[in-house]
DNA sequence: AACCAGGTCTCGA
DNA sequence: TCGAGACCTGGT
């Protein structure tokens, strides 16, 4: 198996994904269905559990030429110096309807809160797992259950993750046909879905659908682009301008910007 | 104790 | 098409 270069750390605490936990140097998480442990081994990994190689290989992408993407995506200094500061950090590709379902629920919440609704639903809808787990609910599980959610802290995200759940399990959206559409289709498919708007769609887009060319834009990015190129305005100016400037992996762009600006105070 | 968080929705200009 | 407000809740 080779899943690198690859920085556990970087890329499964960065932000782009919810459910993965650090005990000590091991990485607890759930992919397909499974529990997993991941160890860091220098630039690879280790995987304990029941999930095969090929599973991981997709999941991290190890299809991507990172060395390649990280050379075409630093188009001046500043940018560059990111890239050189974080080696290792991946995208990481997720199914499809998770992402977009924790997507939904992240609006306008931080990380750590983000975390525990994703848990809450999880242990509310979810199929509990042998290592005392549950895995992320399927959308049937979740559409007959209004009165359950509410009682997961979600706030107003609760009707729209509902309903949105309802939608998927009507067939009303096929996220996984929107892989092969190209990137203004499928954002302009997602954005009819409830709770799903310009950040979100984009967020689906490149972490689960392939469109390494979309660019995120939430308030994190809009400073960081106000500060490092001077681009305000409205989402879409500042999402045009990503796209423009880096190119066909602009994704991956945005999350090693993201990445940096993580710490940063501001004074 | 305020302020803010990986925004979306609605409405009016 | 754009800007302004409202919006649940809990971290920091």
């Amino acid at each position: 198996m080779r899943l690198g270069p690859i920085d556990l750390d970087r890329t499964l605490g960065c932000g782009q994904v919810f459910r993965w936990r650090k005990e000590g140097n091991v990485w607890k998480g759930i992919l397909n269905g499974k529990e997993l442990q991941l160890r860091q081994k220098r630039g690879s990994v280790v995987a304990e559990g029941g999930t095969d190689d090929e599973a991981l290989e997709r999941y991290f992408r190890s299809d991507d030429d990172l060395d390649r993407i990280r050379a075409e995506i630093s188009r001046d200094e500043r940018i560059a110096s990111m890239v050189a500061n974080a080696p290792g950090l991946r995208l990481i590709r997720q199914d499809p309807w998770e992402c977009a379902a924790s997507y939904v629920l992240a609006t306008n919440a931080n990380i750590p809160r983000i975390q525990k609704m994703i848990e809450n639903v999880c242990r509310t809808f979810g199929d509990p797992l042998p290592g005392g787990g549950f895995a992320f609910p399927r959308p049937d599980q979740i559409s007959g259950g209004n009165e359950a959610a509410k009682a997961c802290g979600l706030g107003f995200r609760c009707d729209r993750f509902v309903e949105f759940a309802r939608l998927v399990d009507r067939g009303e959206i096929g996220l996984e046909t929107l892989r092969k559409a190209d990137y203004e289709e499928c954002v302009r498919e997602l954005r009819s879905c409830p709770g799903i708007g310009d950040k979100v769609a984009d967020c689906v887009a490149v972490f689960s659908l392939d469109h390494l060319d979309a660019f995120p834009v939430d308030v994190r990015i809009k400073k960081a682009m106000e500060e490092m190129y001077g681009v305000c305005g409205t989402y879409r100016s500042v999402n045009r301008f990503g796209r423009e400037y880096f190119g066909r992996y602009a994704g991956y762009a945005q999350e090693y910007i993201y990445y940096s600006f993580q710490r940063i105070k501001r004074v």
